[in-house]
DNA sequence: ATGGTGGTCATACCA
């Protein structure tokens, strides 16, 4: 028995939705948090992952843009939706679930890209990057009340340096620069999260959850980075029994340029 | 130094 996590940046839920069916009788995860839905609420394909057992959905969408989406076999609660920066994107979703003796509150993020420039002065979206992540400080890993907590997500950071194909070529380049990678890992520490993908894969390996479109042989190039995460309170460290990168996922018809994140627990 | 691809929504904008 055991509980069961998954993080999957989709880039338009409805465009992949025959992906994500396929993806959900494969691995049958617990909890599946998608980013980058690009739905609105009212057209959320909510009878599909209803007919695939998964009855329990919490969505926040916007038009074209953004939107994130929890969807669960077990009852969830206590969802929250947060608003980051004032800009009323959807890039924020948490809630609670029961796992075992654990009170679990898992938390879906979407951080911003942040544009091309690494200059909050001129780029704003890089400005608004770096905001946010002050305002991610809030988010910590005690969630109060005996609960324990998941931060799972698109964080658009890949903080080590196999976290990028190429560290020093990467270090002028917005999702590797130091200003985010060291504020990434700042907020991660002082706010009591682990990151689980690494607690068993050593800071040597290269690790990859992105490739980009635009190269013409992703896998053979294979300049990826690593810009999805999960983290979990400490508690949780004991419990981390798999982590899976669906690596083949890029190959799949129509692929996201992010594959899935398989966390599991071994709690009931 | 540049443009490369893909999604949304129908033209630029975003990644």
């Amino acid at each position: 028995m055991s509980f069961s996590v998954a993080t999957w940046n989709i880039n338009s839920v409805r465009l992949r939705m025959p992906l994500v069916e396929q993806f959900l009788k494969d691995y049958e995860p617990d909890v599946l948090c998608l980013q980058e839905t690009k739905c609105p609420d009212e057209h959320f394909p909510l009878k599909e992952f209803h007919k695939l057992g998964y009855e329990h959905i919490a969505i926040s969408g916007q038009k074209g843009y953004h939107g994130v989406a929890t969807i669960s076999r077990r009852p969830i609660s206590h969802i929250d939706v947060v608003e980051f920066c004032e800009m009323g994107d959807c890039r924020h979703l948490s809630v609670a679930v029961e796992a075992g003796e654990k009170q679990l509150r898992i938390h879906n993020f979407y951080v911003p890209a942040g544009g091309d420039e690494p200059n909050p002065l001129t780029n704003p979206k890089f400005d608004h990057k770096l905001k946010f992540l002050e305002e991610m400080r809030a988010m910590t890993a005690d969630a109060g009340d005996g609960f324990s907590s998941l931060l799972v997500g698109d964080l658009n950071i890949a903080p080590l340096e196999n976290d990028v194909w190429s560290h020093k070529q990467m270090l002028k380049v917005v999702s590797h620069t130091p200003i985010e990678t060291e504020t990434l890992e700042d907020l991660r520490i002082k706010g009591g999260w682990s990151d689980l993908m690494r607690f068993n894969i050593s800071a040597d390996e290269k690790l990859y959850t992105w490739w980009s479109y635009r190269s013409k042989d992703w896998a053979a190039s294979n300049r990826g980075r690593r810009l999805d995460h999960v983290w979990g309170s400490k508690d949780l460290e004991a419990h981390l029994i798999d982590m899976q990168i669906l690596r083949d996922a890029r190959g799949w018809e129509r692929p996201s340029d992010h594959v899935p994140v398989i966390a599991k627990f071994d709690l009931i």
